[in-house]
DNA sequence: CAATTTTGTTAGATAGATCTAACAATGTAG
DNA sequence: CTACATTGTTAGATCTATCTAACAAAATTG
């Protein structure tokens, strides 16, 4: 079994290889909050228990199995997250941290509750799915709204980043998940998008925030 | 902070504190699962963080601090263990495992969600008292099975065990909190009691299980 | 392509939590 | 009160997860 530093690399490792396919060293590295050193020694460890592959001055590739054991860590952090969202009354900018710590709980039961509980959810409150009992991930392609254009009418499906800040900025924003906004205009110089609400107020939204949101597109 | 080690060390001592008053090294060790020189060690780092006073050779004891620090984690243990039943639908004999996990999270806002949610609690699912947000116990006074005598009539009130074992133990004898009983006799030779319930049915309970029931006297 | 920057590795140290082996203090029972 | 048992301590080892310092390989860039 995995110890929680364990869980937390492997986690890492899957999430980075999302994004980049390759992970090197001092990506991750970054990611964890550590040295390289560290993660040295600590892909070694990794790869004794068959969790990932790794060959000196070559990027680390997670195994089958560590895809799996990454994806089912990803399921609990998620299915805590509905959960608290959903069950307990939180918002969803407040679930993060809660939820850091109890996907670390080992006990099949707690969560096969929670799922039964919040009815079998395939998406967590910030849009991102949940992995299946079985480590499956559902692939969503959702644009960034930063990929869109002037006129396109657009729903914020999921967000790329959930850290309490950006959910707060959103919060301060009236922005959450099914919002339906029209983009009025797209600043070429910074990349900065205008959006209008289905009230028709509407807010200018900076390139870093609409790389963070993901819309499906209305039309 | 205190690591999740230290903290099941605080709540051991406290543990044992509350039934013998003087805690010794082997008492611990025997507890914690350890060896008595880890205990030793772990004495003396919990002592420079003033969890405890200890020296050579003498019982250890618990300072304000360590009992306070105790009976907050013993605090979130039976607040998860009564979410687990009354919220989520689980057994007495299946919540204890969680809680101990559960119990180390940092997320006072998830407690006190708990706490709302089941309208503030004072006891667990197994009787025992869950100390308030000051680390302040209720001492209930309640007597042992083992200490009353044939004739009496009682109510279930609390358990002084709660392994599953137990549990479904007295789960296969309908005996759950607040069931009446009359106390029809006892062997005075291995001290064991035969109980009649309400529907007349009636079980022999031995000393061993006796003395982990604790009752309310009815007259 | 040589120089520089970035990335990665090795070696060695530290801190936490544990162990065993050896020994020392305390307690108990004849 | 001595002998034996129990309890406790010290020393030294191990394992995990981390660090810094020093060096080496790979990538980038003029």
């Amino acid at each position: 079994m995995a110890s929680q530093t364990e869980e937390n690399y492997l986690k890492s490792l899957f999430n980075l290889a999302n994004e980049k396919s390759e992970v090197n060293i001092s990506e991750l590295a970054t990611q964890m909050q550590v040295s390289m050193p560290t993660v040295n020694s600590m892909v070694k460890t990794l790869q004794k228990n068959e969790w990932l592959i790794y060959e000196k001055y070559k990027p680390v590739t997670l195994t089958p199995k560590g895809k799996k054991e990454a994806a089912l860590i990803i399921r609990k952090h998620r299915l805590t997250e509905m959960f608290l969202v959903n069950k307990m009354g939180f918002g969803w900018e407040e679930v993060h941290e809660i939820a850091e710590q109890v996907e670390h709980i080992h006990a099949p039961k707690f969560f096969e509750r929670m799922d039964e509980m919040l009815g079998y959810p395939t998406i967590d409150p910030h849009g991102s799915p949940i992995p299946d009992k079985q480590g499956r991930i559902q692939e969503i392609n959702y644009l960034s709204l930063s990929d869109c254009k002037a006129g396109q009418t657009v729903i914020l499906a999921a967000l790329t980043n959930s850290s309490t800040e950006f959910l707060e900025f959103l919060n301060g924003r009236n922005l959450s998940l099914g919002t339906e906004l029209k983009i009025t205009s797209k600043e070429g110089y910074d990349q900065s998008i205008v959006v209008s609400y289905l009230d028709h107020s509407s807010e200018t939204l900076s390139e870093k925030v609409c790389e963070k949101l993901l819309v499906k597109v209305l039309e």
